[in-house]
DNA sequence: ATGGTTGCTTAGCAA
């Protein structure tokens, strides 16, 4: 079972690229963050026709996030359950081939301290309760997403730059960890115990030609799953050419059972 | 070099 994670940067402006993706890689799952699009303007039909299922939490302009995938999906979530603080579209859960899969889009933060930074705090608090009342240990889950946290100094290219950014500080490298240890496994941080593998490169400071990105999104699985792990990497090719998204899509390949 | 880009929506915000 082939899983990928993607961050868009919009599904309309990505289309061609999204499409083109889909049928040159085949993912059994793929979980987009940014579609920024409401559901009624999201483009099912073309997606269907590409042979996948979809499920979509949209919101005009920003966040809205979706999974697509071959299979049949059941237990659809859109949102955390009795959500009272997010008014925001940066999740969504379903069942798909027996395995509970998650796409997130983790707020950013902006700068530490700021009223953004409280909030993807609370945001994070919200996704850890979410993954403890989900009994991870008794089933299969894997969690895909752009979490805005880069854990280790590896996955930054330049960690004395990055350093003390709501991307790269301690406070957010001890809520990944408080992540992991909930019982999740990090499959393209294990893939590559050197790092070196970045998902996400800035437009503004010409990130990608300058060599300068960041290991972000990420695909945690269950133990259970992460050992039937064969490979994970990142489709680096996919931030070249005309018009990418910031992010390039994260992948993790699983044996199936 | 304290800049630079992109997307949505339409001048300002978010990343």
């Amino acid at each position: 079972m082939l899983v990928a994670t993607w961050n868009v940067n919009s599904i309309r402006a990505r289309y061609e690229r999204l499409s083109r993706w889909l049928s040159s890689h085949q993912p059994d799952v793929l979980c987009l963050q940014e579609v920024k699009v409401e559901e009624k303007a999201f483009p099912f039909e073309a997606i269907r026709e590409a042979g996948y299922n979809v499920e979509v939490f949209g919101q005009r302009t920003y966040n809205g996030v979706a999974i697509l995938a071959k299979g049949e999906m059941t237990e659809v979530q859109k949102g955390f359950p009795k959500d009272a603080f997010d008014d925001q579209a940066r999740f969504i859960a379903a069942k798909v081939n027996g395995v509970r899969v998650v796409s997130i889009y983790v707020p950013n933060g902006k700068v530490v301290g700021s009223e953004s930074y409280e909030y993807k705090l609370r945001w994070l608090f919200q996704l850890k309760r979410f993954l403890e009342e989900s009994e991870i240990s008794s089933g299969d889950i894997i969690v895909c997403g752009d979490l805005n946290i880069a854990p280790n100094p590896g996955d930054v290219a330049r960690p004395q730059q990055w350093e003390g950014s709501v991307l790269y500080n301690p406070e957010m490298r001890s809520e990944f960890t408080e992540l992991l240890a909930l019982g999740l496994a990090d499959t393209i941080g294990k893939r590559f115990p050197d790092g070196g593998i970045y998902s996400w490169w800035d437009y503004q400071q010409l990130g990608f030609q300058l060599g300068n990105g960041l290991r972000i999104d990420h695909i945690l699985a269950s133990r259970g799953l992460a050992v039937r792990c064969t490979d994970a990497g990142v489709d680096r090719e996919e931030r070249k050419g005309k018009l990418p998204s910031d992010h390039a899509p994260v992948w993790a390949m699983f044996e199936t059972t």
